[in-house]
RNA sequence: GGGCUGUUAGCUCAGCUGGUAGAGCAGCGGACUCUUAAUCCGUUGGUCGAGUGUUCGAAUCACUCACAGCCCA
């Protein structure tokens, strides 16, 4: 097999594209068409803020130089004079462009210009008489010529594979896109201050694995040549997060990537994003109110409120966290299953069997009970809920609960019908966790490609003591959905995965 | 993996029970010195996602495939 090695643009010539490079080449003939020594110096937004309030006759008085620069989105050519708005990183404001200020060479070279080049003028502002500010240009010039046109600039771009394959298109055109992914840094940042504030140190684990740990999931697998051995892209760090809690750094926290070979959809990506934190000498009681006090700070500090609307309906992320084992979970939304009923493990499975769900016929009653609720009730848990004490078997790292230990000390939070954190108490007991290791390994030899691989490194780690422990996974992509009102993952992705275009 | 829907000009979209391709924006030419998705006049631009079939004739009907969106697993 041969390696792949020139993807070629798109060779959709047409006439409007010849016509920009007949412009390019002209440009070309004349000197640098790309020129480079052109200084911006005012911001769009700055400059409303600044002057946008001031009255026609305080501008003209104050006479304000200004030079700016961006993407010409309109353009209104009037004969002797025309208006053009470019778009910065920052906003937008409008040009004049007159023989009378520019001169008529400039004017007319101006006319030939398209939308989406790249422009750069220096004038004074000014108010026109519908009260807009504006620069009045006396000096422009074009920095880079757009080959391609822009989408309609009244619907921009609509297509939803378009607007994911050509996110760049996207962007200029469609404002709700460039807000969608401000909001995604300032949750992010947010994310990050929080725990600088709780004084965690922020740390870098391998995304590369010799054995893939910390979830059940399938791993996408890679090669090291100069090794010759197989390696695996991360599915969790949790493991390392853990070692690094062994090696004395109590706190600390990872915003970064995982890797999982499953299939697509609205809510899922083989590459997310994910915060996973521990903290030595706390429970996953503690993390619960932690997680409550985060989420209200981050949608304060990115929206200004606590309260969320996502997909017409509200949700409050200022108020307590509902919180449900399991059971009660399922009777909350299924009142018609009695105690009796969820704790008999044949009556769980013909009910699992007449739902037609996925089960693992070597689970005891709390993994069936898991896997009820997985299918009855998790998509209905809109408001923020933790469901608590999930079953041991299915919880291989967590620490059992003292009082059942067929039960851990584990949360789950949902919100919007969705998985969105997974926190435990950590198991460290060393005996108990290679005997849970040991467990998965069984479960993968008979079948379940899921379960876990055993890591001897880990289990030595937590042989050198690893102190009582409390720590979580929040998925970043899936909180951002939430608060930028996003129904795919695709929508808080700046390039989701797509098949191959052609 | 299964179901439904979609794919027509660079973009946004029409195109009826089958009769040989349309509009707006963008482009090009012209008019216009305060426009706001500027306006007005003229005009270029298409392998109708790909392929096969039915038919005198297919954007339209059927089948297969590709990609996408939504729902389900």
């Amino acid at each position: 097999m041969t390696t792949q090695t020139t993807f070629p643009a798109p060779q959709d010539d047409n006439q409007i594209i010849a016509e920009r490079r007949a412009k390019l080449a002209a440009l070309r003939k004349e000197g640098v068409a790309f020129p480079n020594d052109f200084e911006r110096k005012n911001l769009a937004a700055d400059l409303h803020s600044a002057y946008g309030e001031m009255s026609h006759d305080e501008l003209e008085a104050a006479h304000v130089g200004v030079t700016v620069a961006g993407r010409m989105m309109l353009k209104r050519v009037m004969g002797k004079a025309s208006f053009a708005t470019v778009q910065d990183m920052s906003g937008r404001i409008q040009l004049f462009i007159s023989n009378g200020d520019t001169g008529e060479a400039a004017h007319d070279a101006f006319k030939h210009y398209d939308l989406g080049d790249i422009l750069g003028a220096s004038g004074v502002l000014f108010k026109t008489k519908t009260g807009e500010l504006s620069v009045r240009v006396t000096e422009l010039r074009l920095l880079t010529k757009a080959l391609r046109p822009l989408p309609e600039k009244f619907h921009g771009l609509t297509d939803q594979e378009q607007k994911y394959r050509q996110r760049y298109v996207d962007l200029i055109t469609n404002e709700d896109t460039r807000n969608t992914f401000v909001i995604r840094s300032k949750v992010i940042q947010a994310i990050r201050e929080f725990f600088m504030r709780h004084n965690y140190l922020e740390v870098e684990t391998p995304m590369m694995h010799p054995i893939p740990g910390g979830a059940s999931a399938k791993p996408f697998i890679t090669h090291h040549n100069a090794l010759d051995m197989e390696l695996y892209l991360r599915i969790a760090p949790e493991l390392y997060l853990k070692r690094l809690v062994v090696g004395g750094f109590e706190k600390v926290f990872e915003i970064n990537r995982n890797f999982r070979n499953e299939g697509l959809s609205t809510r899922h990506n083989p590459e997310f994003t994910m915060i996973e934190f521990y903290e030595a000498y706390r429970d996953y009681n503690y993390l619960m109110d932690f997680t409550e006090k985060m989420f209200g700070e981050v949608a304060r500090k990115v929206l200004g409120t606590t309260v969320v609307s996502y997909q017409g309906r509200e949700l409050d992320l200022g108020k307590p966290f509902h919180r449900l084992t399991i059971v009660q979970a399922i009777q909350k939304y299924h009142p018609q299953f009695s105690d009796a009923q969820l704790n008999d493990r044949d009556f769980l499975i013909s009910e699992l069997q007449d739902l037609k769900a996925k089960y693992r016929t070597s689970d005891g009653v709390g993994g069936l009970q898991l896997s009820l609720f997985e299918e009855l009730t998790e998509h209905q848990l809109f408001e923020p809920t933790f469901i608590i004490d999930y079953p041991a078997e299915a919880s291989p790292l967590a620490r059992r609960s003292d009082k059942r230990p067929e039960i851990t000390e584990r949360f789950e939070l949902f919100m919007v019908g969705r998985e969105i954190a997974n926190g435990f108490s950590e198991l460290n007991d060393p005996e108990d966790q290679e005997a849970r290791f040991d467990a998965q390994v069984a479960a993968k030899e008979a079948g379940d490609e899921e379960a876990m691989f055993k890591d001897g490194d880990f289990i030595r780690a937590l042989e050198y003591g690893l102190p009582p422990t409390a720590g979580e996974g929040i998925g970043i992509d899936r909180l951002v959905m939430l608060l930028t009102d996003s129904p795919s993952i695709r929508d808080v992705i700046l390039f989701p995965h797509m098949r191959p275009e052609v």
